[in-house]
DNA sequence: AACGATTTTGTAATCGATTACATACAAAAA
DNA sequence: TTTTTGTATGTAATCGATTACAAAATCGTT
């Protein structure tokens, strides 16, 4: 036990050839005889030979890494994401490098690092909030290092990107609303500057216009997709006068923000309003009540993000438009969402002879 | 503009100085007289240079890389640890490489990969369910490729360990179910080789023996930490002639499943039973009704745990003992816990002259 | 000025693989 | 038999930094 690991040349030794040799057998095997081919394979395995993947790296100016850039690891989200990214790289061999880029010691300089020195063999941006000069030199092709967006993306960048129709899921959401008979409708939205915020309230927009309705400023609540956003936006919900009877959220967590301190204020979700939300995260289906929303196919997304990337990296992709991938949404009707009562709150809605408590259980369901 | 990205070469002909004189300005830049440094930090700067990390590596003999090992990257309490991990280690210059073991094509023998091959310069894992022996090398000190557990643990393996202390929170949980009146406690219990699992049922045997009370096989159910365990043990529970009226679970998602389960079937939490969790993820404390839990300090765990393996790797630690971490918990109570009630399900609760309806909904929040 | 001690810098080996190029050898064609 | 072609293998350069060792420069002392 001379040395701890064996090197390459280790192995040519026993073999009796040559490092080149040894390197072929096992990088083109068929560039090599047949019998040396043998013989190697058997000097690998006696001595437990795995190439050095640093060595290997040097020498192909490769990094075998992928870097995935995350707004916030802390969300269920995202991590779903993640895990479809993961799975499909690392069956490519790629080493998948994780950067939260909402931690406050992220430096958004840190991506040119990525871009420009060849830190990593691609990335993937899952959050497009960063400048959008940024991805100048890819963009560009002045730098090698593929990018690929997913979910979000940075507006007028030229990159290959995987997303959902976000408007389309507006519109679906708005008109189940509509076809439960609501006529004011509210939206609490995302960070501002957010793209699928932007998306989202568009989509909202053309929605509740093209059905005629109103859609007055105070009906649309600021947030940032956080649970503790939805909640503020139930607060500003209840200090209305003339209030929406249905809410769209650009995210399941604030939907359940502001259905839990709804509750917390006395108020029923669907009874007093129609709650839907976006994303359909784990949880979504069992709240309480169990959420209606719009579904994203988040591990499809992370698969067909990761597969992207993949040919761009292996310069498969000969198409002059970068790639943009569109993946369908889904209505998610659960019982976050019912017909508009006409009552105002407070009156009871008794149905004949049932046991009352038992009756507003029910509804709370 | 000959080469896109400047090597150490260039700054060193820019400078007029040798390659190993800009190494050592920038490594170690007090071995270097003042002069050179300056000529140096000017090329570098003129250049742009950035130092190849792979090229680094390789003579360095190190990776750069730590590799976390998730249970499951779509739990959102791992991915609050990971944002620890990820925040302490890039901080150190460290990329983080993150692995899900339950992906199917997760091999076990990957781990050996890394340890054996030096494919990173450190683990963490947060799986104590990989077969004891895959830690042999690491432990007996045949491998440098140090190994930090973290929330679980292999047991009788002697590596360095951060963790809560799952008997405590067992005890204070089962504690607070019996200040509040409870007799009849009953338990939701993890995958069954899981170590946590033991640790929290153990802990839970222990409390309700030494307060005297019953703990018949029937009120222990089986789970896997999912939200989808815990709502078949709400059914189990439904099945029961004789329910506690107390069920302490040892995930929060369990506890959410239970909860949302029962109330799928017309049952309230806590009026027709306490429900307290473990880990208190987020949405706990806005479920409906909030959710009493034994809350993990997840951020700490991760900083903690990278913190502990640095020191590792630096060798900085001479303990002959592994370091053992065990971080406090924390009972938060909320609203799933309440007084246990005597009367029989079904009968009505109603005090005094108050609206029946708003009565429930106070009692459902 | 001469000496040794100390600091600063340069030369070249090294990390461990890949691969361009050269060479050896066998089979096919002349 | 000689030449051509093709396949299989070896030699050595290379990727880009770090660092052991050697050489040179600087300093303080006598």
């Amino acid at each position: 036990m001379a040395r701890s690991v064996p090197r390459i040349q280790d192995v040519a030794h026993i073999a009796g050839v040559s490092t080149a040799t040894v390197s072929r057998a096992l990088n083109k095997p068929e560039s090599v005889s047949e019998q040396t081919r043998a013989i190697v394979i058997e000097a690998v395995e006696k001595t437990g030979y795995r190439f050095n993947q640093t060595a290997r790296n040097l020498r192909r100016r490769k990094t075998g890494a992928i870097v995935v850039l995350v707004p916030d690891l802390g969300n269920p989200f995202f991590s779903q994401i993640l895990s479809g990214i993961e799975k499909t790289l690392s069956k490519s061999g790629f080493s998948v490098l994780i950067a939260d880029t909402k931690q406050p010691d992220f430096g958004h300089d840190r991506i040119l690092e990525y871009i420009r020195y060849n830190r990593a063999d691609g990335l993937i941006v899952l959050d497009g909030s960063l400048p959008p000069g940024t991805y100048d030199e890819a963009s560009t092709g002045r730098s090698n290092t593929p990018i690929v967006f997913a979910c979000e993306w940075s507006d007028g960048v030229p990159l290959p990107t995987i997303r959902i129709d976000n408007r389309a899921g507006a519109l679906m959401a708005i008109a189940h609303l509509h076809d439960l008979g609501h006529t004011k409708i509210g939206h609490i939205a995302g960070p501002s500057e957010n793209i699928l915020t932007k998306e989202r309230l568009a989509g909202t927009q053309i929605a509740v216009s093209q059905l005629g309705l109103e859609f007055p400023d105070k009906w649309s609540f600021p947030g940032n997709f956080s649970i503790e956003s939805g909640s503020r936006a139930a607060k500003a919900w209840l200090d209305l006068d003339d209030r929406p009877t249905g809410v769209f959220c650009a995210s399941d967590q604030m939907a359940l923000g502001f259905i839990s301190e709804l509750s917390n204020h006395g108020y029923l979700v669907p009874d007093d309003v129609s709650v839907i939300g976006f994303d359909d995260i784990e949880i979504a289906g069992r709240f309480i009540p169990p959420l209606t929303t719009i579904r994203q196919p988040r591990s499809d997304i992370g698969t067909v993000t990761a597969k992207t990337l993949l040919m761009q990296i292996s310069g498969e992709c000969h198409d002059i438009q970068p790639p943009l991938e569109v993946l369908p949404v889904e209505l998610i009707i659960r019982r976050s969402t019912g017909p508009v009562k006409t009552e105002a709150r407070g009156q009871k809605q008794h149905s004949g002879s049932i046991d009352p408590e038992i009756s507003t259980r029910r509804t709370a369901l």
